[in-house]
RNA sequence: GGCUCUAUCGUCUAACGGUCAGGACGGAUCCUUCUCAAGGAUCAAAUCAGAGUUCGAUUCUCUGUAGAGUCACCA
């Protein structure tokens, strides 16, 4: 055995959008030949002239560009008609396949191309699952091209493969039914047989295989969403493979350097969100400050209020897990009382069983202590400071904190959740809060 | 239905035949400025079933069960 340069190969038929599935087989195939020094190959499976578009090919492209992914050679079968015309030619010659003139469902009469099977039995190795034995007689024998021009996919796949030094099929586990015939059709047309690796399928949550009439999440789909491709590729990833540490965060880079394609899984997984939008968030986390406001403030609406305020930046950040979840906040109105002053009602006010009085004796006592501190220094910390000592003064007098911080709070926001009231009166400013919580008062 | 593959906490998973079956997400509880978020701590939570091999099975074998894939003139 001669030390063969790797070449894999990614070949996704061009009819949807990309989803984690496509990005998982592109995933796996590119990883592999970086480890190796090989060559990976996107292949566009093109021959159903009805279901193949330009634009989804484009779009898969795009998908897996977005993800960091971009093959070494790219090829389209459709435009590889004349090579598997001669093999077809070959095959026949050979009798290994022969024309049989037969009437299909629509009444269209043609000769179709069968592979003359030899009704044996297959025995393959899989990396991840050992051998694999199959009788191969009830394949019968199998259609390989509508006419002499039009091959099918099982034979596109194989001469591809063959054609294109193809070393390492690394491909979902559907394909584990069909090795079977691709290597029928290999030993055939005397190709060597590649090295075989199934891993299993990306799951929707009804355990089906992810498909594109299945509800599949789009990559599109998850752009728009804003979540960012490192937290995709590590999700994806995790969902086929674990290293024996349990560490968790890898990036491509950490990719090739570390995974094992020997230690794929076997059995298929169903995707958790909330797993997606926890990896997200951490790579959210690990972004500069700049890009995080920059981000934030483009996802901020302009309309009906222009929220895009650098200032509520960090409060915003702390709740987010995708970029997404900034439009949604803030067309759910949780902002809107940063902008504007907030209806109160005068029961909401008050903290558990305070009486009235000592609410709003507590207002006044932080409106006098918020006048003395200076506009220009009217910032988060000195407020949290000023505002707690009192609240922390309280219990002296047979209150708990409570009775101070939450009529605060509520006359700024309105809100019965919101941030802290000292992140909001510094968002305010002095009048502002001023004038807000001496509206809370004269409630009466 | 035939054939093939698969089976550990709710989810993703780890564990040379010997572990209190480990980690992560999520959940619960508590702490941290009233609420929310973030952060920290703690806890609950699993080997599909039944045989067999073995001193000892999550791990090996068989059977069953369940799920998936595939049986196209789709890829």
């Amino acid at each position: 055995m001669s030390e063969k340069k790797v070449v894999t190969r990614f070949a996704p038929s061009p009819t949807g959008f990309p989803h984690l599935g496509t990005a998982m087989y592109a995933l796996l195939n590119y990883i592999y030949a970086r480890q190796n020094d090989g060559e990976v190959i996107m292949r566009s499976e093109d021959t159903d002239p009805v279901r193949s578009k330009k634009e989804y090919e484009e779009a898969i492209k795009e998908g897996l560009a977005w993800i960091g992914i971009k093959s070494d050679t790219f090829y389209r079968q459709s435009e590889r008609t004349d090579i598997y015309k001669r093999y077809i030619a070959k095959m026949v010659e050979e009798k290994t396949a022969y024309i049989s003139r037969e009437t299909n469902e629509e009444g269209v009469t043609r000769d179709v191309v069968r592979f003359k099977n030899p009704n044996k039995v297959i025995t393959f190795h899989d990396m991840a699952r050992g051998d694999i034995s199959v009788d191969t007689t009830d394949l019968k024998d199998f259609v390989i091209a509508r006419d002499l021009e039009s091959p099918l996919y099982h034979l596109t796949a194989v001469v591809d493969d063959y054609e294109m030094g193809v070393t390492h099929i690394i491909r979902g586990e559907d394909g584990l039914a069909n090795t079977p015939r691709q290597i029928l059709i290999q030993e055939a047309i005397g190709a060597e047989r590649p090295i075989y690796a199934h891993y299993p399928f990306v799951l929707m949550s009804n355990r089906q295989k992810m498909g594109k009439r299945n509800g599949a999440i789009s990559l599109q789909d998850y752009i728009k969403q804003g979540y960012l491709p490192e937290a995709i590729v590590n999700f994806i990833i995790l969902l086929v493979w674990h290293p024996k540490n349990d560490r968790e965060l890898f990036t491509l880079t950490d990719l090739i350097a570390e995974f094992e394609l020997e230690r794929i899984g076997k059995s298929g997984a169903i995707l958790d969100e909330k797993k997606l939008d926890w990896l997200n968030r951490e790579y959210l986390k690990k972004l500069p400050p700049e890009e995080i406001e920059k981000n934030i403030l483009e996802w901020l609406p302009k309309e009906p209020l222009n929220m895009k305020d650098p200032r509520l930046v960090p409060m915003i950040f702390e709740r987010i897990s995708k970029w997404s979840d900034v439009t949604t906040m803030a067309i759910a109105g949780e902002f809107d009382f940063f902008f504007k002053a907030p209806k109160i009602e005068k029961t909401k006010l008050i903290y558990k069983d305070t009486i009235p009085e000592k609410i709003k004796e507590n207002i006044n006592l932080a409106i006098e202590t918020l006048q003395k501190i200076d506009e220009n220094n009217f910032i988060l910390e000195n407020i949290k400071n000023n505002l707690m000592f009192i609240a922390d003064n309280l219990p002296s007098r047979g209150e708990g904190r409570g009775s101070f911080l939450h009529p605060i709070r509520y006359a700024l926001s309105g809100r019965d959740k919101s941030p802290d009231p000292f992140t909001i009166a510094g968002i305010l400013g002095k009048n502002e809060t001023i004038s807000r919580l001496q509206k809370a008062v004269e409630m009466e």
